[in-house]
DNA sequence: TACACTAATATTGTCGACAATTTAGTTCAT
DNA sequence: ATGAACTAAATTGTCGACAATATTAGTGTA
């Protein structure tokens, strides 16, 4: 599921579709972390000039998807669990702050269509039971729509466009599952709920403990990980 | 005083001389914001090709300064009081765990040059009363410094890449200075001794309250301003 | 064998020209 | 006179080629 759909933009240039591809490519480590970017093989791999590509380059950097040396080229970044802890901290702070907008912003339909949204993910997870590919777009879904209703451009700007598609590679490329699914929903629950009510300090507590955990989850993985190998 | 010192940098293109020059001159109000951009305009201007050019712009969206619409063309930023909100509520939160993590990660020397570099601008506030300029840059650097103190790596680049030139374009562009200018340093001198003495949560609370005040400080002359014209 | 220096190669940065799209201006009909 | 449709101009997006820089391979010497 793509969190924003390139169909929402105005125009689609060759450099926007580039994007959207080796973005996804990253995300989902179809180019592995950590591997050098040619520009002459991924120019020819989507069948544009350099010149595109190298639009999208810079986006990708934006969102800290690559990291680029002057006249050396670019890199994947790699995934460190220094790295993840980074940047769940920063996530816990704005994703509180947007929250506590969210109570004071969020029109009352918004509020009402997250709720359905709730639910129906509800669904979605009882019938696929295990499968965490609907739950994390899910989950991420939730969170994209509370940062919206904060309606700060800025902090829509960070979280959405900047930030998401490294939570995203983060979650993909460990794997992300577990037995979070179900406490997550009601942590959902609670923050909505807080929301409703425009209870815009309880919103960003309990924002902030959900992310926490999170974070924690995902160090543990790390940790197995790092133990069995 | 430049925040982010190009000589820094590994290597100088041309597409890193131009934005720097795009980005002073859009801070400075040189260009003026709300104004519509021409890319062969500013291309004969700064003597390159439209392809530096196109890089350096596509950084000038990064940090906030300019916006692209596909197609159709990039405008300077209009300046706002809801936008110096917005950035202002993100300012509070990140620079508030800027401080948390510098008390736990920023090495003492660091520390010391921190408190030296106050007591510099002292002296220099005193040789030039009224004089706001000097004042600015040493603010800005004094926060930077703590910024760079967290090593969160996302951290820095979101503030001092991303939000502090636009925090210096408001700054520049609504011509501050006014009677903070004293009180701003004992703020100061109170952040560095919470963090001197690993008081996280203390350098937390007293940053978000600093940065409240040169927001509401900021607003108070917005209105002046409204009123006035 | 290890290291420093040099030459060859490949990659990035920049340029000017062309294609696609948007905007401005003009004409025509109502 | 107003507005819609069309045309012309200007602007943005893309391309292929060249220049500048970095990387690699090779050579010779200690």
């Amino acid at each position: 599921m793509q969190i924003v759909s390139p169909l929402e933009r105005s125009a689609i240039t060759s450099s926007d579709r580039v994007l959207f591809e080796i973005q996804r490519a990253i995300v989902e480590g179809d180019i592995a972390a950590g591997s050098k970017i040619s520009e002459p093989e991924l120019a020819r791999r989507f069948n544009v000039s350099r010149a595109p590509l190298r639009e999208a380059l810079a986006r990708l950097e934006r969102c800290h998807l690559i990291e680029r040396i002057p006249n050396a080229g670019a890199r994947v970044v790699t995934l460190s669990p220094e790295g993840l802890i980074s940047l769940y901290q920063i996530r816990e702070e704005l994703e509180g702050l947007a929250c506590r907008l969210a109570a004071e912003q969020m029109p009352e339909n918004e509020i009402d269509e997250l709720r359905q949204l709730l639910d129906k993910h509800l669904e979605t997870q009882r019938v696929r039971e295990g499968e965490s590919y609907y739950q994390e777009a899910g989950d991420l879904d939730f969170h994209y729509r509370i940062i919206l209703g904060s309606k700060n451009q800025y902090l829509i700007n960070m979280l959405c466009d900047e930030l998401y598609y490294l939570v995203r590679m983060y979650r993909v490329q460990m794997g992300m599952n577990g037995p979070r699914v179900s406490r997550a929903f009601d942590e959902h629950k609670a923050i909505i709920n807080a929301i409703a009510n425009r209870d815009g300090e309880l919103a960003d507590l309990l924002m902030r403990r959900h992310i926490g955990a999170s974070r924690k989850n995902i160090e543990l993985r790390l940790q197995t990980q790092k133990e069995t190998s």
